[in-house]
DNA sequence: GCATATGAATAAGAAACTTAGATAAGTCTG
DNA sequence: CAGACTTATCTAAGTTTCTTATTCATATGC
């Protein structure tokens, strides 16, 4: 019982996996009152800033115009700015500020914090069982991200 | 650089690569017109129904009178029920109908349909990797639930 | 240089959530 | 076992946040 399929992963219980675990993760509370999709796009410019309005709308689950008003509001917080795009003078940049990033890094503070207690009761191999999978979330992650742009 | 360190699991690293897969993961499209919140309510029910009312209160991020709201409105669907708790007349017991458990059957099966031919181009070992840490995330998810009842 | 396409903003309306308060059933005390 | 208190849910009113439809401004192609 001890032996690993060599190829055994099924997609079904990866999938099963993830939204249990998800299901526990997501609803680590919040470090301040924004909504769920404004945070969503905070977090997307965590990662990489500046996006153009376009780019978030693409990406977020929601109408272009509902873009606009988040990033009006998130405007009005000071976590971003909006500046022109000097490529093109209809498009929009939407740069994260320090403040911004602040935000973000609490939140993940916030989480780390709760997490790490529970880690601390897993046995040695499961730890390293999942250190070891880290990487290929990250990469499945990265090739995910490609092939939705088809 | 193939060594495994013995307990090296840092919680900032698993954050940041369930942060990232999840990035990816969450915006696979759903199937139907459903709110996020709505939806979420749904797959706490298909793990476990019937529940009372106020159970799913404590663990989806809304006030009580949202909840009522969202089980009128997915009772409207035919995707659950209500039925009075016979140990308490007080409480409402919310069961979820066949077509509730069809749409998070359907909403699955969409999201392993789009992960399967990503996970067919990692390698061996990334797969094994990853099926080894399957388990762990379940009880990971197992052991961070009985702690938020604290 | 005019017609069309594209990126973002605006306006009006609909959907979903919040706070506050009502209703009804259970529990506890004397 | 009657009254006061608590608990579970619902109802009502108002706010926030989203959608559809449309406009404005810049870019691009012929």
């Amino acid at each position: 019982m001890q032996e690993t399929p060599r190829s055994g992963l099924d997609p079904a219980e990866l999938a099963a996996a993830v939204e249990r675990f998800n299901g526990f993760y997501i609803r680590l509370p919040a470090v301040r009152r924004l909504s769920f999709t404004t945070l969503s796009v905070l977090h997307t410019l965590a990662e990489r800033s500046p996006r153009r309005l376009g780019e978030l709308t693409a990406t977020e689950q929601v109408t272009q115009p509902a873009v606009t008003q988040i990033v009006t509001r998130l405007e009005q917080d000071g976590l971003v700015e909006r500046h022109p795009d000097p490529s093109d003078g209809r498009a929009v940049l939407v740069h994260i500020t320090p403040a911004g990033e602040e935000v973000v890094a609490a939140r993940r503070a916030n989480r780390v914090a709760r997490i790490a207690p529970i880690l601390a009761r897993l046995t040695d191999p499961e730890r390293a069982a999942l250190a070891a999978a880290l990487p290929v979330l990250h990469h499945i992650a990265e090739l995910g991200e490609g092939a939705a742009a088809s």
